[in-house]
DNA sequence: CAAAGTTATGGCAGCTACTGACAGATGACA
DNA sequence: TGTCATCTGTCAGTAGCTGCCATAACTTTG
């Protein structure tokens, strides 16, 4: 799982360019790191790997992309576990399970991935830039995992709200956990997975008490 | 309750800055809405205003902020309602009679108010990039709503996360319920606060239950 | 192995959002 | 009326981002 480095079961052409990228993701991420996302220019980012502004932006839609778009692999880790946990559980344990077993596979990466995950978690706490970005995916992700949820429960999520609450509420959970991850200078996976952990336990806890209080 | 229209207890000068603000937020509210959001220029707006385009970027932070600034004022009603609200209540009593107060409040401004609200309303819908916008104002308020929650609570926000989870729950309801007005169309102020009233039904229904069965 | 075809890259010109600095206009106030 | 504070316009510049076209690099075919 999370399996980025390509395999090479593809072409010259198809590795050269994963190399491409990852050196464009690695030097962006450490001058971000080093001396500010918003103070780093696109130009300082290509310079460093000696290609072209206008090559950079066919990799990535954006300067925000380069740091964030690393995301999206945990995001499809987490929705095809999610797809593969049986039907009848309640959305709930599903969720749980998931995230679970995609916080694990963070954690067992190798140390190219880890490293990675650390230095995306501690750029997005400092630049408010990229935590608005990581919001915008955190709302394409709500998407998705309200129209899985809605196939699960199987009612429609257009008309019935459900799906989507129980998505969004779940996703805030989790961004409410990184959050507290950033806050309190926590970046390594398997601390991030074990205060996602506690957050979640903590929701569970006090979300029905809070709402039923009505 | 949203006093907008500054009342002329100011100077001429102070009048003038209004008057010339709100010409910007109309000029472009209503450029956004004739051509869109992404094809609208600045130059575009400050033509319509005649003021030069620096003028422009003395009054908003940028281009998104000029849509959607207004959303502050109704975020301090908000705010301000809550801090009125008996610190005995549980959080969600005062946090329903809150949007409740706000939305009530939108609903019985004057033509030109309820007009611009529809207006955002509908913007937001149409624009990504003003969605996105809109996600980064939810995220602050989230920040002062959690504040006063701990305060109520008389917790220390800092190490307590059920004010934060609290706070960050329920304007995803919220959010949930602008959302499922604008892919229904609904941008009057009297059909979204109706509909805002019928999403937090079914959480205070749905969110408990979901929970609880971990 | 070479030619033809496909696709990635680089360079350039241009647009737009946004900012700093300075000069001039305009309301505030004694 | 004159002085002061502040708002406004102009200008020059930076940075993100895109379209266009020529060229280079890989792939496939004969």
């Amino acid at each position: 799982m999370v399996e980025t480095s390509g395999v090479d079961t593809t072409g010259l052409r198809e590795r050269k360019k994963q190399r491409t990228r990852w050196a464009l993701t690695d030097a962006a991420l450490d001058l971000f790191l080093a001396k500010g996302y918003e103070a780093t220019t696109i130009d300082e980012i290509v310079a460093a790997v000696d290609v072209s502004q206008r090559t950079f932006f066919r990799y990535f839609a954006g300067k925000e992309d380069v740091a964030l778009s690393i995301l999206r692999e945990y995001d499809q880790v987490f929705l095809a576990t999610l797809d593969d946990r049986p039907g009848d559980e309640p959305p709930i344990t599903a969720l749980a399970a998931a995230i679970h077993h995609v916080l694990d596979s963070v954690r067992s990466a190798d140390e190219e991935h880890t490293d990675r995950f650390a230095k995306i978690r501690d750029l997005v706490e400092r630049s408010p830039a990229l935590a608005v970005s990581q919001l915008r995916y955190f709302s394409e992700m709500e998407q998705q995992l309200a129209a899985i949820l809605a196939r699960r429960m199987d009612v429609d999520v257009a008309t019935d709200l459900r799906p989507t609450l129980i998505a969004a509420t779940f996703l805030t959970v989790i961004r409410i956990g990184f959050d507290g991850c950033a806050r309190d200078g926590l970046f390594q996976p398997d601390e991030v997975a074990s205060r996602i952990e506690e957050v979640f336990a903590v929701a569970a806890e006090t979300l029905p008490h809070a709402w039923s209080a009505r």
